[in-house]
DNA sequence: CAGAATCCTCCGGGATACTG
DNA sequence: CAGTATCCCGGAGGATTCTG
């Protein structure tokens, strides 16, 4: 696969991505179901297991804390604990963590310039055989 | 989970989009193992079907067929059959297939951007454990 | 409140064999 | 060349129960 095309201007396809293609890898990070909805909600600022909990609509606590041990173990978001009774655990993203924004802002856009088009061509392909 | 941070300027969310979040879908249509490798390999220009699975190291016929119909279904490439001897198939992507460089691009530039820093927390957090 | 542990299900995706 | 048809497996992720 050339990534070439996609560089930031200035740069070159070093050796290192041909064995492990950082798009790919970006993509095994934000691909699975709960990833990006975590990032999302904690865009505004710092939030609690259980506000993220209701926030995911649909999450099992075991996916939940899964989502969150992998982003922190990236460094993408700090987990904090207050050692008090009942525990509170605050979870906020880092600079990297909140950098996602922007890439995830572009899929965004494409999703709601184009939805309309690929939902008609899905209609009518279906439609179709 | 409120996409309006995400949104671009003058746009607000809709309905539709709370019942039927239009970043998850398109993560949903990009998040899985081959379809960015080959809309990437399909960014120079129409492919065909034995180019792609030259360029898509490792990928299955059976994958390939499958990721090829997929974006064919939601309109993002063509599929044109040559009725020769033998025969010919080429596969183009569409304005909005291409349009995908966008965003796969900002992507990518997150990704060389903070791969270090990920990949350093990632060793540090399982030296501990 | 914020998990850990366990069990189980579903399906993405590989391997192989066959064909117009 | 460009597929289709089967069979099969591993792992993502849900449901449930238990705890500091």
């Amino acid at each position: 696969m050339d990534l070439a095309l996609l560089l930031p201007a200035g740069m070159s396809v070093t050796p290192a991505m041909k064995e492990r293609c950082p798009l790919r890898d970006t993509l095994d990070r934000i691909g699975d179901r709960w990833t990006v909805i975590v990032v999302v909600l904690l865009l505004p600022g710092p939030r609690r297991f259980t506000e993220l909990m209701r926030g995911a609509e649909g999450i099992s606590q075991r996916m939940l804390t899964h989502t969150l041990r992998g982003l922190e173990r990236d460094g993408l978001l700090t987990r904090t604990v207050h050692a008090t009774v009942p525990p509170k655990v605050e979870y906020d993203l880092t600079a990297p963590g909140r950098a996602l924004a922007g890439p995830l802002t572009e899929l965004l856009h494409w999703s709601v310039r184009h939805q309309e088009s690929v939902l008609a061509a899905r209609t009518a392909y279906d439609a179709d055989v």
